[in-house]
DNA sequence: GTCTATAAAGAGATAGAC
DNA sequence: GTCTATCTCTTTATAGAC
């Protein structure tokens, strides 16, 4: 009972979070199928079998690994939304949530990714569709959120040279009026 | 050297057709890594050592597979260039070039499929800009890119259905104002 | 030339020692 | 509770029979 002694919960805590950790980074890296869980053991500095122990197999590992989607906000005005969407950006430029791009890079081949970021996706397309007027609100969300998809994915995990090398601000600024135009229901022409 | 029966060449060129359409399909719907060469080869009919004599190993078959790109052609007017794009989008709805999609589906997890994805939207991004005036004109190139990477990646991989229950055409009219919201230098402004 | 049989390697998972 | 050792399965790739 030493205050210098961690107690065995806050030890195993710790523990797990740097198995976390290090699963996300690998997954991020190389998806689900080339991470292995011996290569995260050693990152993490534990025992393979103790991933195990602790998770119970790969796939409840990817799946506590991806978890923890961020909160949706609400936005009153199309407007509004494409600040957001922008500051989204914004932060996707930087340090996208770590599990986040996990996720993301696995999406295309590993099913369950697929299933977590059709339903990820969805969400934000019902959030916009809520804010923007119009008949086909949602196509027009739709079109928005694959738009933020494709800059996040080239510039993340394609590392695209020219967008690795702009400032997240010229982006920004370049991408407003392109997410703009499908705020409004004549602005289509 | 009857005419009924095909010449040796002949029939081998038909079945190693069969096993790079069956190799294509079935990479563009699992990716690289849950392709299996016996898949393959079931898909295909042949036995899977045929596969291997025919393709070497794996990795061959698939260079072989995603080989082929379009060729690329030349836009005068920025105008011309977003129809252009448009239209590269229209064939992508329905029926994109049968070896892109295997490309796509494996290029955020595969290695080789993912320089393979550079550089293919490196030759794009070079060609937008030589057509676009204006400073940026390789940042505003990278993001008409990717873009159109983002709502092919949302409607042909990840199957969102409101792409998916929408008409090329509906798209192509939603998307034009954000497209040739690039193409200017001032349109930012 | 085509296929059978198998080698070789890697990974996830488990049992049991300490 | 943690780790060693191993099992089992899957897959690529090869060697050699027919």
């Amino acid at each position: 009972m030493s205050e210098r002694v961690l107690p065995r919960a806050e030890r195993r805590r710790r523990t797990e979070g740097r198995i976390l950790d290090a699963a996300r980074a690998l997954f991020a890296e190389v998806g689900y199928e080339r991470a292995t869980i011996r290569a995260v053991a050693k990152s993490a500095e534990v025992d393979p079998a103790l991933v195990m122990q602790y998770f119970g197999n790969k796939q409840e590992l990817f799946r506590a690994a991806v978890r923890a989607t961020p909160a949706p906000e609400a936005a009153a005005t199309p407007e509004e939304l494409v600040e957001h969407l922008l500051g989204t950006l914004d932060v996707k430029m930087g340090e996208l949530p770590r599990g986040s791009l996990a996720m993301m890079r696995s999406m295309l081949t590993h099913p369950e990714a697929g299933t977590a970021a059709r339903e990820a996706l969805a969400r934000q397309v019902d959030r916009l569709a809520a804010s923007i007027p119009g008949e086909d609100a949602r196509l027009r969300a739709a079109l928005m959120t694959t738009i933020l998809l494709g800059v996040t994915v080239g510039h993340q995990l394609l590392e695209l040279p020219e967008l690795r090398d702009a400032p997240p601000e010229r982006i920004a600024r370049l991408l407003r009026p392109s997410l703009r135009a499908l705020t409004g229901p004549d602005s289509a022409g």
